[in-house]
DNA sequence: CCAAAAGTGTTGGTTCTACACCCATGC
DNA sequence: GCATGGGTGTAGAACCAACACTTTTGG
């Protein structure tokens, strides 16, 4: 029971990236190579220690984002995943790390030479099924950032957040396909997602050069909750989380 | 940019809570007076610094439930909200916040006596509006409380934390209707709940010596996400909040 | 018997899925 | 023309809101 002589102990906080993006149809994650011990040469979700005690994290994870990554958030949407504050969760001491989850539409590889240069897109899948290790709690955060996301693909307009400026709706059906890991019907997909009012705005036609007809353009509507919500299909329902 | 001999800033890591119940149909949260400066005097989310440098933040959410609600962790729904890391969120310093939102079945007046006497139930209507003011960024962490319990009414199992070990339909369905403010028909709501696998499992008939009929109970279900979800009516969306 | 609350039936409209089919383009 | 991807039509099933109606209890 604390008295009037009491202080609370200090503890060192951090921020934590999940950055996903699409790759050639495939969901993949930013992950730097640990330069330093601990966890030395082991991957590691970007992040690092807020710069001053007047920093906000959400400032600090656009830092770190802009640092480590070599992307500028203001180009992508940057929400809070949560805090992970298990005692034992960095061997140095008492670290409390606030997890961001980060959407990149374009894949600009990250640039040699720049603080970044540790830095490379990898398959989530790989992370996320554990069969490569992740430094720290960060296989945690992985999953519970691909859970949020693979979630909020279904009631907000985070998908068009994977895509440019303007898409397709194949291109957006991509999305969707990659995050949930499910195959969608091209025709069912096209209606669905037009008819859910505010998700998007045409804006005119195609002329991409690949093959077949032109798509039509869209671009991102006003709202950012769907309604009606795109319901990923059944078998991948999944238990709770407390803590 | 930091260097070899570069210190991160420490901060002091508090838990605050968004503890919701039911009271005779209405949504209510707890809330204590503040009993010393900053904001002597003013209602407050319960909460409290972290007890020492090894203490888990969920247990620390348990802790202080505990000592300033009088309420047993083992008896409700405990979730994380997130982390509220506004550097001029605390007149004090820096201090971070991880929140707690917590799910009270049955409604145990605060005891008197206590380290809980401070406490008391409030309809939240009162606060979430803003017609009454709260400490520190309070009210901002309850209209979040407040969203993420109207969401996840809508796609998981949240609402029989509100309710006791067993219950009416009748009963979930104030749930509904006191967290999401709307009125729901019976009839439909008794079948559209039941529709739902894994969500409700029957355990025998009530004697509930009130008027009419007797309803049968029922106890929470193995499965924790509802599908199909179960949708509040349209006129409550929202727009999303970066940061 | 009456009031009140639980529970059932029904109906008409919307939505979903699966799939056949047509359209516009590059080669 | 023909392959390829974009876009439309449609039938059958499933779902859903609204509301009439029946059942079971306490007084």
């Amino acid at each position: 029971m604390p008295n009037e002589t009491w202080q609370p102990p200090p503890v060192l906080l951090t921020v934590d990236l999940v950055i996903l993006t699409l790759r050639s149809s495939a969901l993949h994650i930013l992950l730097i190579r640990r330069g330093i011990d601990p966890f030395q040469g082991q991957w590691a979700l970007p992040g690092g220690f807020i710069a001053d005690a007047g920093e906000d994290v959400f400032d600090a994870a656009c830092r770190e984002l802009q640092e480590e990554a070599g992307l500028d958030a203001g180009d992508l949407h940057l929400e809070q995943l949560g805090a992970y504050a298990h005692p034992d969760r960095d061997p140095r001491g008492r670290i409390v790390s606030v997890a961001y989850l980060a959407i990149a539409p374009r894949l600009p590889e990250p640039e040699a030479g720049t603080d970044a240069s540790a830095a490379a897109w990898h398959p989530v899948e790989e992370f996320a099924s554990g069969r490569s290790p992740l430094a720290f709690d960060h296989h945690r955060i992985l999953r519970d950032g691909l859970e949020r996301a693979r979630s909020k693909l279904e009631h907000t307009a985070l998908a068009t957040a994977f895509c440019g400026e303007t898409f397709t709706l194949t291109e957006l059906q991509r999305v969707y396909e990659a995050v949930w890991g499910f195959e969608l019907d091209p025709r069912n997909f096209y209606r669905k997602v037009q008819a859910v009012p505010g998700f998007l705005t045409a804006v005119g036609l195609d002329r991409r050069p690949t093959k077949g007809r032109p798509a039509r353009l869209f671009r991102a509507g006003p709202l950012r909750v769907l309604r009606p919500p795109m319901m990923r299909p059944l078998p991948l329902i999944r238990s709770e989380n407390r803590r």
